[in-house]
Order: structure tokens, then C-alpha cells, then sequence
DNA sequence: GGTTTGTTTATTTTT
DNA sequence: TAAACAAACC
């Protein structure tokens, strides 16, 4: 074995620190391998270092592929791979999202599948416009039948492969019967913009693959080692797609964990983790059961959670982490005061000396609650960060922008030029634009084409008519600028003379400065793209950033409190977690209440969101909680209630409810032994103690300084400390026991 | 064609 | 409560 290619020093030092198992998972290279990884387990090392081991085995880095869910978890890997092996190797190796690596791929076959290469990717927006439109053609009403319930519908559909035509067999009611005449119509519109939406992504894949065998084998013959990551969030096609890619080589490895599922209601399908065994009887099953991450304490706290889920595959995570401390439940009067206990137990752990901000993650059911949250931080001066919400290129100006970039790319997009036709205001409405949507169907043409013909239409009136066809005569002017010229001298020329620049130049508010500056980003953005990739288009640059989230974006190493929803937390990792609001009705979701399933799932999430956590855990609820505009009591989340009470330090009122509920519990049967009755819920409440403490906003009245108001909060308490706005002295710092303040109303 | 007013509706959302 | 969206108005 004298093959020059292997590399044995580079493998002594990859498999050096590995245990057994993580070990295994990586020395096994031929055949199908199941790596069922716990939360904390090592499992993006065991995926990178195996990588890494191929290579240094002597394979070549074009013969692996590597598909995740986010671009994020992609980029940690190649950045890992990169790390051992040097960039210019790991470059080479097909690691990507599932979308992002099927939309290579059909780019390349476009034709196969009758489209064209510079196909344009539809995102929810895109889609909901689309949708909105064929409604209008044919007649359904909008406020009757939202296009958002179509849209979700027509997804499923699409998750579950089911075509229009199948779906003509089994549409019954009207809702159906619409759903079945707009997902037609949709899926043809799609094909006259040459577009697609992040199903077709896969679907198509799917159906090139399966129509054309010689390119099947193709990248049968190229992907000789597959990996996937999140194997538990795979839907129905994605699967299907690993399947037809790993079954000449059979080099399939696929990691995942049942227990961090939270995606099912997207389509992910848990049971192509079971499915695997089945598809494969020979494949090596590999357990990571040890955890690096938290403390035994926050371990087995989710362990005694996620115990109550009778769907999952049978595994003990254990650790040899000190056990650190107790879980610390925190019980607030209102969602008001929740935020301002969360942000004084941020102050407080700052205040420690032993974390910063950044040490600290908040997690939430959804994303509504951040609102009072951020209140409370800003109020207080504590910086924090926000993931998720709006994205830079969900943005209006941003998503204008990419609209015109993607008409010079995509001339046929035609709902990207609905979205510029009249932005900024070039006198085309709404009668207009119907008018062009008509001829253009009349003519059989894009509606760019009729824009651009609008001098041999005889029937719109003068001013639109002349906008029109020197709106689209603009456009064209570009694309055939574009063609050889750099990137670097022509968009920022073509959005100016757009006048897209212009508008917002002229209103001259900050909010309008704002978004100038967000367009100029994007410009810069595009340069520097364009410089760092030389050989790459557009269009390859509108591809990347089609599939790109506001979380590939942002950057955790900000010294910021992080802000975000439980789902989003998945796969990251902090020293801190509060978990907020844990109530019924809001974790769980009150929608999931009544159901078996979505009911594990919720439980489920709760389990990632305790598995975040390194060392401390803080969990809060509110007796109170603002929705939809009014007051309503809430009662402490049945999840709280599942975690031994031996890992939560909560008020000793409350231990003793719990050991009685717990020499219930063993009694009732097992999907019923976490609840509690109605008597005893009200029992427990009425004992914990009422909070005296005071609130944000609150108005007060002080001996000496007068009538003022509440604007911080600190610490908690005998130690509380208050600022107090007084309009007849300014802002007081107060230890609220010694102050004797008087509650006004 | 653009602005204002009223109505509706609130779970999560890797791409 | 508040945000987003459509209809009604100017």
C-alpha cells in the first residue's frame, strides 16, 4: 500500500481526540452509514473530519458531496474542511445546501427539463404575487381564498409529490377545487417566467433525474460519497433524491437526531430515519451518546423532558461535564414583567464578571414576544441582536432592486417586472398594467415583449404606452450593456437611470436615507462579488442570494445579547439559555394541544431549546400575558412540569406540589402521567407568592423628589435598584427598599 | 394614480 | 396591541 496519495500523518492527527464511535463514524467509508447524533455529540466534527479522512485517503475532493439544510451549517463545514485540509482543496468539494446544490445542477441541465439557464428563483413573496395574480385572472376572490392558504397548500402538495393532475383525481371541496385550478395555472406561469420556487428546486431534480437516466448516472458516477446532514428534516423528495444519487455506489452517510425533528410541519419526515434501516438492512447504525456540551444537570433535565415522547429511537445522552447548577425557573406577574426579570438576570450574569453579552442567548415560541424583550434591553441599555425577522433582502428597496437585476438577467420574469413597472411612479396603473397583462396573452408574449411592442398596440392610451415602451427599451438598453461590460460600471449606472436611486434621493426623510443606504450596500455588495469572482455572472450572483437568509448574514461574535425563536436556535450554542414564556397555550402552542403528534413536536423544540445551553439554563413564565390586545391568565407550561424537579431550583411552594404530582404520576398510564388536574393546577397557583416589584412605566410618588416615572430596573429584591425619571429633578438612581415609594395610578 | 382610512388577523419558516 | 393589507377616497 505504497499510495502516494495517502496521506497518514494527516489521518493520525484527524482521528486523534475522536471517541470510538465518532471514530467509526469516520474510518467507515464504503457502504451506508446511519449516525444517529445526539444533541452535542460532536456531530458537525464527525462530519467534517470524515471529509477531511476521505481526502486524506486519497479520494478526490470532486467526489464528495455534502448537502445541509442552511447555508450557515454549509459554511462551518467547508470552513472546517478548509481548516485541515487548506482552502484551494476543499473548494473542490460539492458541500451546499440542498438547494443551492440541485439548483447547480439544473442550471447546468436546464434544458433537459425544458428551461432555460438564467431561471429565476421565486421566493415567498414572488410566489404570493404570482398566486395573487391567477387568482385575480380567474376569478377567485382574494379576501375569500388567501393566497397564503394557497400557497401553503400547493407546497404540500408539492413536498408530497402529488402533480396538478394527480391532485384533479382527489380534489373534492371548493377550497380543493380552487387550490387544484390555481396550482395548474401556477405551475404554468412558473414555466412561461422561467422560474421556479425552492420546491421546484428539488422537484425538478427530482424529475431530471428520473426522466433522463444517462444524466442520472452521470452524477451517480461523480458523487461517489454523499453525506447528509439533519438527515431527521429531509422531506419526501429530497429523500428520494439521496436515494437515486447513492444507488449505484451505495456510499451513503446520513446523520441525524429524531429527537431535534421540529420541522415536520414543513414537510421534514421523520421517518426517513427509520425508513433507512429498511432501504438499507446492511447499513451501519453509529450512536453518538456522549455529550460535550452541557452540564449533566441541563442534560438530564432534557432528558427527563424528552422521555415523555413515545415516538423516538430508544438513546441515553451522558456526559462526563461537572453537573453544574440547578435550572433557575423564573415566575413573572405579566409578559411586562417577564421581560424585565429576563433583562435583570442578564444584567445580573454581566454583573458577575464571569459572562458577556454575547454569552446569551434569549429563545421565544414566537416571534411576537421579542417585542417587550427588546423594550426591556433597550431601556436598560444592554445591547442585544435579533435573528431572523426581516431580512436585508426581504426588504422593499432591496427586493426592487434584485427585481430590476432580475429582469436584465430574465427578461420572460414577469413577476418581477410587475413588481418595477410602476416603481418609481411612471404613470403605468392598474389599467395599464391589465392592459399589457392582456395583450401580452392576446399576442402570446412576455409581457417585457409587450412593453416593448407598446407602439404597434392601437389601444392603450399615450402617456402609460410611452412609459412602458421606454421602460422596457431601458431594461433592454442594459442587457445588451451587460454583455460586455463590467459589473462594477454598469448597475450602479442602470439603477440610477431607473430612477430607483432617485426617488429615494428625493424624499429626503431618514427612513428614505436609509433605504438608499441599503441599495448602495447592495451595489458595494455586487462589486466586491464581482471582483472576488472574475468568472462568475449576474446571475450566478441573484442565485446566491435567492437562497440566502438574514441568518447567513448576521454575526454571532458581536458582544450583543442574542434574540431569537426556538427554531432558529437549532444547531447553535450558548453558556446561557433563557427560555421565555413557558406557558400553555404558547409553548406548547395552544394549536398543538389537541394533537398527539404536534404535541411531541413542540416537546421536541423545547428539547433543542434546553440542549442550547452549556452551562446555565433559566426558564420563564408569566401568570399573565397580553395577546390580541387583552389580559389573559396563563398557566405554567405542562413541559416545565416534566423536568425533574431535582435539576430546578423554583420556589419551594412549588417542589412540594411537585412531589405530590410526581407519587401521582407513577399511577396514571404513561401518555397521561405529565398532567395535572384542574384542582391542582389552581392549588399551585394560588400558592405562588404575588410579586410586589415594580414595573417599567409606572408612575410613583416620592417623598422629597415628587411625582415621577419608572424607567430601569436592576437587580431584584432587597438589591433592586430603580432609575425614576422626576420632571421636577431629572433621572434618580433609587434602592427601591429604603426609597418608600408610593404606587400611583 | 396616490393617499388615507378602515379592516383583518396574528406559530414556527433551514431554502 | 400592532402591523399589514385592501378598499375607498381625493
Amino acid at each position: 500500500m505504497n499510495n502516494p496519495e495517502i496521506n497518514n500523518e494527516l489521518i493520525g492527527k484527524l482521528l486523534d481526540g475522536l471517541n470510538p464511535e465518532q471514530r467509526a463514524a469516520v474510518e467507515t467509508i464504503n457502504g451506508p452509514v446511519q449516525v444517529i447524533a445526539g444533541a452535542g455529540s460532536g456531530k458537525t466534527r464527525v462530519l467534517t473530519t470524515r471529509v477531511a479522512f476521505l481526502i486524506a485517503s486519497g479520494k478526490q475532493p470532486e467526489e464528495i458531496l455534502a448537502l445541509t439544510f442552511t447555508n450557515k451549517a454549509a459554511r462551518e463545514m467547508k470552513g472546517r474542511i478548509a481548516q485541515s485540509l487548506g482552502g484551494n482543496i476543499s473548494e473542490r468539494i460539492w458541500a451546499g445546501t440542498f438547494h443551492s446544490i440541485f439548483a447547480r445542477i439544473l442550471r447546468y441541465e436546464a434544458e433537459k427539463i425544458n428551461y432555460k439557464n438564467n431561471f429565476s428563483i421565486y421566493d415567498s413573496d414572488d410566489q404570493l404575487a404570482l398566486i395573487r395574480g391567477i387568482e385575480k385572472e380567474i376569478g377567485i376572490s382574494t379576501s375569500e381564498f388567501s393566497p397564503n392558504n394557497f400557497q401553503g397548500f400547493i407546497s404540500r402538495l408539492k413536498n408530497n409529490i402529488i402533480t396538478p393532475e394527480e391532485f384533479s383525481r382527489s380534489a373534492r371541496t371548493i377550497f380543493e377545487k380552487h387550490a387544484l385550478e390555481v396550482y395548474s395555472l401556477y405551475q404554468i406561469r412558473l414555466r412561461e417566467n422561467n422560474a421556479m420556487d425552492f420546491d421546484d428546486l428539488l422537484l425538478n431534480t427530482l424529475t431530471l433525474f428520473n426522466e433522463n437516466k444517462d444524466v442520472l448516472a452521470k452524477y451517480q458516477k461523480r458523487f461517489k460519497y454523499i453525506h447528509v446532514d439533519e438527515f431527521q428534516d429531509t422531506n419526501r423528495p429530497q429523500y428520494l433524491i439521496v436515494q437515486l444519487l447513492a444507488k449505484s455506489q451505495q456510499n451513503l452517510f446520513v446523520v441525524g437526531d429524531d429527537a431535534q425533528s421540529i420541522y415536520r410541519w414543513r414537510g421534514a419526515e421523520i421517518k426517513n430515519i427509520l425508513d433507512f434501516s429498511k432501504e438499507y438492512p446492511y447499513a451501519k447504525m453509529i450512536r453518538l451518546e456522549q455529550n460535550y456540551r452541557s452540564t449533566s444537570t441541563i442534560l438530564d433535565a432534557a432528558h427527563s423532558v424528552i422521555m415523555n415522547n413515545r415516538n423516538q429511537i430508544e438513546k441515553k445522552l451522558w456526559t462526563n461535564n461537572k453537573k453544574g447548577e440547578l435550572i433557575k425557573v423564573i415566575t413573572a406577574e405579566d409578559d411586562n414583567a417577564e421581560a424585565d426579570r429576563v433583562r435583570d438576570t442578564i444584567y445580573e450574569l454581566k454583573m458577575s464578571n464571569n459572562y458577556h453579552y454575547n454569552d446569551i442567548a434569549v429563545l421565544y415560541r414566537t416571534n411576537a414576544q421579542s417585542l417587550l424583550l427588546e423594550r426591556a434591553l433597550r431601556f436598560a441599555n444592554i445591547p442585544y441582536q435579533i435573528y431572523g425577522g426581516v431580512s436585508f433582502y426581504q426588504r422593499k428597496e432591496i427586493k426592487d432592486a434584485i427585481a430590476y437585476l432580475r429582469l436584465l438577467i430574465n427578461s420572460n420574469d414577469s413577476i418581477s417586472l410587475l413588481r418595477v413597472i410602476n416603481e418609481p411612479p411612471r404613470g403605468i396603473g392598474k389599467v395599464s398594467i391589465n392592459h399589457l397583462i392582456e395583450y401580452s396573452n392576446e399576442k402570446h408574449i412576455s409581457l417585457f415583449e409587450s412593453c416593448l411592442l407598446q407602439d404597434e398596440d392601437p389601444n392603450l392610451v399615450k402617456r402609460p404606452k410611452l412609459a412602458a415602451k421606454q421602460f422596457a427599451t431601458l431594461v433592454h438598453s442594459y442587457q445588451e450593456l451587460l454583455v460586455d461590460n463590467s459589473l462594477e460600471s454598469i448597475i450602479p449606472a442602470y439603477l440610477n437611470e431607473t430612477g430607483l436611486l432617485q426617488m429615494y434621493q428625493e424624499i429626503d426623510t431618514p427612513e428614505a436615507r436609509d433605504r438608499l443606504n441599503n441599495i448602495e450596500n447592495l451595489i458595494t455588495d455586487i462589486i466586491r462579488f464581482a471582483r472576488e469572482n472574475p468568472t462568475l455572472s449576474l446571475g450566478d450572483y441573484l442565485q446566491q442570494i435567492s437562497l440566502l437568509t438574514d441568518f447567513d448574514t448576521s454575526d454571532l461574535s458581536d458582544n450583543r445579547v442574542t434574540l431569537m425563536t426556538l427554531h432558529t436556535a437549532k444547531g447553535l450554542e450558548f453558556p446561557i439559555v433563557i427560555i421565555t414564556g413557558l406557558e400553555n397555550g404558547l409553548f406548547p402552542i395552544a394549536k398543538a394541544e389537541n394533537s398527539p403528534e404536534e404535541l411531541e413536536e413542540e416537546r421536541r423544540l423545547f428539547y433543542v431549546g434546553l440542549t442550547r445551553a452549556k452551562e446555565r439554563v433559566f426558564l420563564s413564565y408569566a401568570k399573565r400575558r397580553s395577546r390580541f390586545g387583552e389580559y389573559q391568565s396563563c398557566m405554567p407550561s405542562n413541559f416545565l412540569l416534566e423536568i425533574g424537579k431535582e435539576y430546578l431550583n423554583w420556589k419551594d411552594i412549588y417542589n412540594n406540589i411537585h412531589s405530590k404530582v410526581q407519587s401521582h404520576k407513577d399511577t396514571l398510564p404513561r401518555t397521561h402521567q405529565h398532567y395535572f388536574d384542574d384542582e391542582q393546577k389552581q392549588n399551585y397557583y394560588s400558592q405562588i407568592p404575588e410579586d410586589n416589584s415594580f414595573h417599567i412605566g409606572e408612575r410613583v410618588s416620592h417623598s422629597h423628589f415628587g411625582e415621577g416615572k419608572i424607567i430601569a430596573i436592576f437587580g431584584s429584591g432587597e438589591s433592586t435598584k430603580l432609575t425614576i425619571d422626576f420632571p421636577s429633578v431629572g433621572r434618580k438612581q433609587l434602592m427601591a427598599q429604603f426609597a418608600k415609594l408610593e404606587k400611583l395610578n
